[in-house]
DNA sequence: TAGATTGTTAATCGATTAACAATC
DNA sequence: TAGATTGTTAATCGATTAACAATC
């Protein structure tokens, strides 16, 4: 893989959807994809995806186009899917909970392996394997058990409160679902349901 | 409200945080910004925000700028968050149930009436104030309740067929849970957990 | 070899930013 | 009025698309 001066925002958004459709095809027992394929199945621009790739490297072979297994395998790479990340969830609503009892994120190497609440009456509650932890461990768990990611699943109120708390624990990133953007000094990614939700509406409108 | 010709995807994407941003300030009272304030809370040009609003109409008032909740309800109503939408969700997984039992949207105005699943052993099931009810029923559901989104919250691979039905049943617009990219005649907005958390394990890389 | 498709450079397009006259 | 800030036009910047030589 070449070590790209700067890869623009745009590219690195993409990535996730070239991963999951090579993942796709490549389950379904497709060995090679042209950049043609892949515009048709992404609805891109051919010319855009070859740049996208090339932006980290040549994975290509010209007159043939893209093996499908190596190039999910180097955007996996890529995208830093080959390893294990421990993740904290804070916040035990319904939310949270769902997170941990869904076991897709595991398969993909990302093991929550606590889950944590300020409120008593859910503290000591099992959450599928786990069980609801208080809030004020959660600065000791994190560095003890080398925690990379925090998941915020909090009210919103509690949202900056608890980034703050996360990044000061160690934690390397924060998975947020509040619909409060945080700021802290460690890298944070909006789920933005609520976004998303309005974004709908708007469509509904036209 | 002026009719623009074509707003860009760029510009709509921006209009939640705009909203969630005036929503907030008007909360804590404040009843005057400026594009340079917005531009600081917000991380983002003051040009670029004058010209987004300006994509709708003319809101502000030079030498005072923007009265927050005049604008505040300016974007809601472009948004369209200014009257109610029926919804159910397909997939009653934890999920589908979190998402049934979080009131926030229904504050919002997105009033989840259903919760559908084929598993007979969740079929009855009590989800709120709601049971889940067999999928069979689904497209009579959705025509005898006005229902006007769909939620899809299976798995994966039931994502395509249920948006299918859900189009097909008359909905106008799809939610979308699933890591997997629907194919429909009604728009669908996607919430991408997975390719958040993708993007997230790229940024702790560099 | 001929055909196909890449990698890459150049052209286009659109979005962001700057500038400033209009005006509250 | 003077100061502030908009609305809007023009300049810049970056991203997308087209084109094509390289080559498998």
């Amino acid at each position: 893989m070449k070590q790209p001066t700067h890869v623009s925002e745009a590219v690195i958004r993409r990535l996730p959807r070239y991963y999951r459709k090579l993942d796709e095809l490549e389950r379904r027992g497709v060995t090679r994809v042209s950049s043609g394929d892949l515009s048709q199945e992404l609805n891109l621009n051919p010319s855009q995806i070859r740049q996208d790739f090339n932006c980290f490297g040549g994975y290509g072979q010209q007159g043939y186009g893209y093996q499908v297994s190596m190039l999910r395998r180097e955007i996996a790479a890529i995208l830093g899917l080959t390893r294990k990340y421990r993740a904290v969830v804070v916040g035990a609503g319904h939310i949270g909970q769902a997170l941990v009892q869904y076991y897709g994120f595991e398969r993909e190497g990302f093991d929550i392996c606590g889950i944590f609440d300020i409120k008593p009456s859910l503290i000591g509650a099992p959450v599928g394997s786990l069980r609801v932890l208080s809030a004020d461990g959660l600065t000791d768990f994190v560095r003890e058990n080398g925690v990379e990611i925090g998941i915020i699943t909090t009210q919103k109120d509690a949202a900056q409160s608890t980034a703050n708390k996360l990044a000061e624990s160690g934690v390397r990133g924060i998975w947020n679902f509040t619909p409060m953007d945080v700021m802290t000094g460690v890298p944070v990614e909006n789920v933005s349901m609520n976004d998303s939700l309005y974004i709908l509406a708007y469509r509904l409108q036209q």
